[in-house]
DNA sequence: GCTTTTATGAAACGAACGTTTCAAAAATTG
DNA sequence: CAATTTTTGAAACGTTCGTTTCATAAAAGC
């Protein structure tokens, strides 16, 4: 019976989520995710809910843009310090060509909404978590192959190899110098070995 | 002649500066604002031109202080080392009792308006110069002491401990448990050893 | 092909936005 | 105390905000 929408949801959330990312969350008004996704408001209401629905919306879809970019990167490693290397090389193309320095989605979320929304806020430490977990079992394996020192346990490990990704991708917004990126990879990386 | 201005302009700042924190600049309202300072909304644009004057001024003030907490961590130090960890650690308190979650102020200000406005971003562009100046003098004269390693050159370590920096003022958003930041901390200086 | 169900388009909603206006109040100088 | 200068208070400015409304259009089931 139901007519079917017209739109690509996909899309519409790329769509929604580069002006998100551009202007921010308060920085962004309805009119501007009219024009950017092409969808009229009341589809927009209709399929969406509200503003800070599509918002979340496109925070999902950011997480699964993401999740993509790492299992590229694990399948590609040949071990598991490589593949701490890979992740953090894998953001460099982003960061260099980002002339717009809207910077990392993910940061931005969490500077501006992460004490705004408790949905928001859970869904930053659910990320989190994520980014901690995959860095400590890669930490893990590397440290039983050898590859990665024993000096400390890989928890403690995790929570510096995402502290420093994290300072990459808020460096990385004003710093675009290739080698200067390169370098700040390397030393973490060193630390490891 | 005139009569005179009946506020303490840096307490204005200071007020109007916590709002920003807490609610970004664009969640931040002029009524926010007059609510917070106590001040007319005539006496804020009399004395303080626009909403994004008056922030661009709780940025120098912020500064300013910033600036305060970096000179005290200098003086307390023993040597070039244990400054840069002194200047890691005098953080921590702010941290660790920031319930609200409102993060560092500097890097919600990257976040949220470095790509917005031409004055912000050459702020960021000064402030971020000035850290790196300043973590380049501690390590240079670390190496000369011999306190820290001559592996690589005090640019290339001024940039990791920056950019270590900048991921702990971001993971201190969600991450309040002092072991983990002081392991960050431990790891970071660790490598400079 | 009529009924049902949903999506779409355009207009409008009240509320809040940043800013301006202007008269009244207050303080300093002569 | 009068003249001058600036701050202050209250109201209002036009604009934009996020959201709602409702008539119309379109697709699916009988």
């Amino acid at each position: 019976m139901p007519r079917i929408e017209e739109f690509d949801r996909e899309s519409v959330l790329k769509n929604a989520m580069n002006v998100f990312w551009e202007k921010g969350y308060n920085g962004t008004s309805m009119q501007d995710l009219v024009d950017a996704t092409g969808l009229n408001r009341s589809s927009l209401y209709n399929s969406f809910g509200s503003k800070l629905e599509l918002y979340q919306d496109t925070l999902k879809h950011y997480q699964k843009e993401t999740g993509g970019m790492f299992q590229k990167a694990l399948v590609k490693a040949k071990n598991p310090l490589e593949a701490i290397r890979l992740i953090f090389e894998s953001f460099l193309p982003e960061i260099i060509s980002d002339e717009k320095s809207k910077g990392c989605y993910s940061m931005n979320c969490k500077a501006e909404m992460g004490n705004q929304d408790k949905n928001i806020r859970q869904w930053l430490l659910n990320t989190q978590e994520q980014s901690l977990q995959l860095f400590q079992n890669l930490i893990k394996s590397g440290q039983e192959q050898g590859i990665i020192n024993k000096r400390l346990d890989c928890r403690t490990y995790a929570y510096y190899v995402f502290n420093t990704f994290q300072g990459f991708r808020m460096t990385g917004i004003l710093v675009k110098d290739r080698t200067v990126l390169k370098g700040i990879i390397e030393q973490t990386i060193d630390l490891l070995k």
